[in-house]
DNA sequence: ATAGGGTTAG
């Protein structure tokens, strides 16, 4: 190896003017070797050429720890460092404690950047030291416990630049604290601080995940104003702030405005669309793939989400099928993803083989199994599941309270619920917000116990918003109690004006009455209100297709047979002794929704 | 000759 480099060397002509090789010569050009070895993913052969070197400096021992770290080879790196600090030769420097701390990030170990982080106070490479500190504050933000070492570090900065205040707001970010990490950005604008395509992606970022849209436009102009609109990663941020802000059109128009895209713009555009218009997303996909690209992890799980909410298993199956083909089965939250589909089709037992068949799982993989089997009626099951889940050791966050208590509320198990709820509070001091109040009004509601859900809301610490009044007066339907009915309306519409399924439960309750008066009064404030109802539409997928419809729809091409298709369940349930309860449908409006 | 922060998935 070593003849190997040298022969290379003799080929190459030095930027020195002297004939012959120096050590000192030597040296450089091995370490440039050894980049050059590490940057073509050579790993072996930059081992060998470093296990050979006959003197290796510290830029030797640099390059050895940023060319696995480059690699992702993380642990190799930090053995390296270790080997270089006992070999007591040649002491690390700035550039190697930078590298080092960056390899601790990718090992997320906040415990060696802690060593590391003595070491350098020990032979004076902090405060000073840019680079260190802010490698210092990189590993503090992303891998320890809270941002307060890496805000001690901040701190002590004495001439912070912008690397410093995008770690910062990164770190805050990254955590979910993003009106923290808004501030921050602010703070740095006042201190004089030029923002730069680094710092605009994450501020831009901070803005898309609070919906922050109007600062948001305000970045973007800077951003056109000082010309960074050429920055892939500034305008994929951009984009994906307009579309979680809800503004999918104009999202579009810059997508089509942009000279370049790569693969994370055509997915942000995709996973925008997924949330609000699905199919929208699966035509995009296919303009994606006839651009030349193909799909990754992230592609697939927005495609995955979009046949879910379609309910389109067919077309769920296929895109599986190519998740399949690419190997990428083993990704985790595709596979949460792909649980969450095969329940939202109808197809429980899928859903389960994925997340059985999972190597690893996180708390969405137990939230969305539960999720499903909740809303199969599979309320054991998902008991069952969320006290495994615990015993194994994950804790649980208020999402997985809420799918447990919806399986618990679905299934009619309402004592399990309410102890669920109890320990919610008192054993992990969660709080719960108006959708838990709502879902627990409705378990106790559903089991005829309208009273306490009532007392409930009575007691709730905040004012109850329009679902949490909702869910009482769905209780009150239900068992017919039309006074305390009456009132959930009440406060439900004094809330939400136009909600049309209030007036129109108010308006049943007085026709139930006989009090037809009233019952027509609804219908005009509702009118007066500007609200229509929505047709409560259905779907079902018959051969690769999903066709929906509604109650009276008469005319169509696919109709008849839909139809044909539909009468089959009444009949079984009519066999089964099923009478319907005629008083408890919604009276239909002049319109003939 | 050796070191930096940013974008997509519930």
């Amino acid at each position: 190896m070593i003849k190997n480099y040298l022969q290379w060397a003799e080929n190459k002509p030095t930027q020195k003017s002297s004939t012959h090789f120096n050590q000192k010569g030597a040296a450089i050009l091995a370490t440039d070797l050894l980049k050059s070895y590490f940057e073509k993913g050579l790993i072996r052969q930059a081992r060998n050429l470093f296990d050979e070197m006959p003197e290796r400096d510290v830029v030797a021992w640099t390059t050895m720890i940023s060319g696995y770290t480059y690699c992702s080879e993380y642990t190799h790196a930090w053995c390296v460092f270790v080997d270089m600090v006992k070999s007591e030769n040649e002491p690390p420097n700035a550039f190697t404690i930078s590298s080092v701390l960056k390899a601790c990030k990718g090992m997320k170990s906040v415990f060696c950047g802690g060593l590391v982080h003595a070491l350098a106070i020990k032979r004076r490479l902090v405060e000073g030291f840019i680079y260190v500190d802010n490698a210092l504050m990189d590993i503090y933000a992303t891998c320890g416990v809270s941002m307060r070492d890496a805000c001690v570090v901040f701190h002590d900065i004495k001439e912070k630049n912008v690397v410093s205040w995008t770690t910062l707001i990164a770190g805050y970010t990254h955590r979910g604290n993003s009106s923290r990490a808004l501030q921050i950005f602010r703070e740095m604008l006042l201190e004089g601080a030029e923002m730069n395509p680094h710092s605009i992606s994450i501020a831009v970022r901070a803005c898309a995940s609070i919906g922050s849209e109007n600062l948001g436009r305000q970045i973007h102009n800077a951003v056109i104003k000082q010309g960074f609109e050429s920055d892939l990663p500034v305008m994929n941020s951009i984009l994906d702030m307009y579309c979680r802000c809800g503004c999918l059109s104009e999202a579009k128009k810059y997508f089509n405005e942009m000279s370049e895209k790569d693969l994370i713009t055509w997915n942000t555009l995709i996973a925008g669309y997924e949330r609000s218009d699905s199919i929208e997303a699966l035509f995009i996909f296919l303009q994606m793939e006839s651009d030349g690209f193909s799909p990754n992890c992230f592609t697939f799980t927005s495609l995955i989400a979009a046949c879910a909410n379609l309910a389109a298993l067919h077309c769920g199956q296929q895109v599986h099928g190519g998740i399949f083909c690419r190997g990428l089965n083993g990704n985790l939250e595709l596979s949460n993803a792909l649980i969450d589909m095969y329940a939202k089709c109808g197809n429980i037992f899928d859903s389960h083989k994925i997340y059985s068949e999972m190597s690893c799982r996180n708390l969405v993989s137990w939230t969305s199994m539960m999720i499903g089997y909740g809303a199969h009626g599979y309320g054991k099951e998902a008991v069952e599941l969320f006290d495994e889940m615990v015993r194994s050791g994950i804790r649980p966050d208020r999402v997985v309270f809420m799918a447990v208590l919806s399986a618990c509320s679905h299934a009619g198990l309402v004592d399990q619920g309410l102890r669920y709820f109890n320990c919610m509070m008192d054993d992990y001091h969660i709080k719960p917000n108006q959708e838990i109040y709502g879902c627990v009004v409705d378990l106790l509601g559903r089991a005829g116990r309208v009273e306490e859900a009532y007392q409930l809301i009575r007691s709730m610490p905040f004012m109850a918003d329009e679902s949490v009044w909702g869910a009482l007066l769905g209780a009150c339907k239900a068992h017919n109690l039309s006074k305390l009915g009456k009132l959930a309306a009440k406060k439900a519409l004094a809330l939400r004006p136009n909600m049309v399924e209030t007036y129109v439960m108010l308006s049943n309750i007085y026709a139930a009455e006989g009090e037809w008066g009233e019952a027509a009064r609804m219908r005009k404030m509702m009118k007066r209100a500007g609200c229509k109802k929505e047709a409560g539409r259905s779907w079902i997928e018959v051969q690769n297709q999903v066709y929906s419809f509604v109650v009276g729809n008469k005319k169509g091409s696919h109709i008849e047979w839909v139809n044909e298709v539909l009468e089959l369940p009444g009949r079984h349930m009519k066999e089964a002794g099923y009478v319907p309860e005629l008083d408890c449908l919604i009276h239909d409006q002049e319109d003939g929704t």
